[in-house]
RNA sequence: GGCCCCGUCGUCCAGCGGCCUAGGACGCCGGCCUUUCAAGCCGGUAACGCGGGUUCGAAUCCCGUCGGGGCUACCA
């Protein structure tokens, strides 16, 4: 049988790392095994989804590199594979079940159900709903519906009882119905509740694997029991750990950057954060590290995920993107990339000529930076007209007494040279710090100061030769003049 | 509180009864290189939560304990 696969994504916000890892491990074991990867979209709570939300969640799966065969925008044999437009389907099964009576009619007003839960704390009851109205006859039930009384229809939860299942990652797992209550499935004003609709969408679909996340494990013999009920094949289930953040919590917008997007926009490739992601619960092998997709689906199972929680660490992932910046993408791939983001960092797009300045220096700069978003400033030196001292570095370097006869001399001599090229200004600065006995160090650093703005840029000899020669003397005069002020 | 899940370096993983004096990666520390910052290279730091069993032998199996987390809605 060919698996079936599925991640159902809310849209009551941006795409959570959480979701984008749980996607990514259904979509690992589809491609493994050949399988059919379907993208839903579980909009049941009419209040928070939006249109928008939901967009963009597909635009971020889209670009971490998650592609699906069946689904929202993409179609299929199920129709538009959104919850919203199925409605009358979950009432259709709510129907059935309450026709076989494993789901029932509730009258009790959310005051009544309050009050009753507390007063069940207090007795050290446990709080959920106490089948109240399970053992109201079908004709009083049918009564006071026609009635017009507003009701809920609740599962009803085989009693006594136990679902025992085999998790894909934990093993066999038994909940006693007994901590279970008979949960509502479809609310007073007609809607489906995420345990039916789910269960529905995962029969109709022909779901064969439900991995998610651990948060839902104590929801799936609901699921379990309401499959039964439709008298479907149930699937296998696997519940994969949950994301923590530094303080081992769950992981929240509290912990920061939560969604993929703004990982994007800080300048994460979605090759980096597809290669962490999956490191997450999972690991390719005893050393490797760095691997694509193309090798992960090759050995991806959902029975070697892990089964304890992982702490999302932005530190590893940065330092995984610095990894694929330098050496998973070309120089050309790299110019393309970044420009968008030197272009945010500065505020207006960059004519082609403009952005062709950058060229020289761009490898220089890809071997330095850990995210996109470092390219703008250090870039900005050459694609600003004007530069701003960093008055921190101006203090550190330009203080110096061999300050003035540098920048003196440099000028001069830079002035002079009759061919501007990387060597020749090197040749040049380099004969110059010899005569006047000032070290590398010290006498470059001033340069770099005057002619960037700051002590941090790229190498200075392929700055300046990028710089050009009439802006590296006028920077040169300028700071030369700021430094007897 | 109840139910469930989890427990190897600070973090992510390897380990699935003997290859473990516990391995790799990030981080951190030190060094080398060096025009800044990075990168690179070399070296170091650091863990099987605890207590019982089972076994010739346990990080690996069992029990208990402690700790952490999740769920406990007409949210998903």
């Amino acid at each position: 049988m060919t698996p079936r696969l599925r991640v159902a994504p809310s849209p009551t916000g941006l795409l959570h790392v959480g979701t984008a890892r749980a996607a990514l491990f259904n979509w690992l074991y589809a491609r493994r095994h050949g399988g059919v990867f379907i993208v839903r979209v579980d909009d049941t709570d009419r209040q928070r989804s939006t249109a928008d939300f939901e967009t963009r969640i597909l635009e971020a799966l889209r670009w971490l590199g998650v592609d699906w065969d069946e689904g929202v925008e993409v179609g299929g044999p199920h129709g538009a594979y959104r919850q919203s437009g199925r409605y009358d389907r979950y009432r259709e099964v709510a129907a059935q079940l309450l026709e076989g009576e494993t789901a029932y009619r509730c009258f009790c007003s959310p005051e009544e159900l309050a009050q009753r839960r507390k007063e069940a704390q207090r007795a050290g009851r446990p709080p959920g709903y106490d089948g109240r109205c399970r053992s109201l006859k079908a004709r009083e039930a049918k009564r006071r519906q026609q009635a017009g009384e507003n009701h809920v229809v609740r599962f009803a939860m085989p009693r006594p009882g136990v679902t025992i299942f085999e998790d894909m990652v934990r093993g066999e797992v038994r909940f006693d119905h007994e901590v279970i209550d008979d949960f509502v499935i479809l609310r007073s004003d007609g809607s489906p509740t995420y345990h039916l609709a789910s269960t529905v969408d995962d029969v109709d679909y022909r779901i064969t694997h439900v991995a998610r996340g651990e948060d839902i494990l104590p929801s799936t013999p609901r699921h379990i029991q309401i499959t039964r009920a439709m008298s479907a094949p149930e699937p296998v289930y696997a519940h994969l750990p949950l994301l923590h953040g530094q303080d081992g919590r769950k992981l929240s917008k509290r912990h920061g950057a939560t969604d993929v997007g703004e990982y994007r926009l800080r300048g994460i490739l979605a090759e980096a954060l597809f290669n962490y992601l999956s490191l997450l619960g999972w690991s390719i092998g005893p050393e490797a590290t760095i691997f694509s997709p193309q090798e992960a689906v090759e050995s991806f199972d959902l029975a070697d995920v892990s089964s304890s929680p992982a702490v999302f660490d932005p530190v590893k992932l940065e330092w995984m993107n610095g990894e694929y910046i330098r050496n998973h993408i070309s120089a050309a791939e790299f110019s393309v990339r970044a420009r968008p983001y030197a272009e945010r960092h500065l505020g207006v797009p960059l004519s082609d000529a403009e952005w062709q300045q950058a060229v020289p220096v761009l490898p220089l700069v890809q071997e330095r930076v850990k995210l996109l978003s470092e390219v703008g400033p250090q870039l900005s030196f050459l694609l600003e007209a004007g530069i701003e001292y960093h008055e921190r570095s101006w203090r550190k370097v330009m203080r110096a007494q061999t300050v003035e006869p540098v920048l003196s001399e440099a000028l001069s001599a830079l002035g002079q040279l009759g061919e501007w090229r990387t060597e020749t200004i090197e040749e040049t600065l380099r004969g110059l710090l010899a005569r006047l006995e000032v070290s590398a160090r010290r006498g470059l650093q001033p340069i770099r100061v005057a002619v960037t703005g700051s002590s941090i840029s790229p190498p200075l000899f392929e700055s300046l030769a990028a710089l050009g020669r009439e802006r590296t003397l006028q920077r040169l005069e300028g700071a030369r003049a700021r430094l007897s002020r």
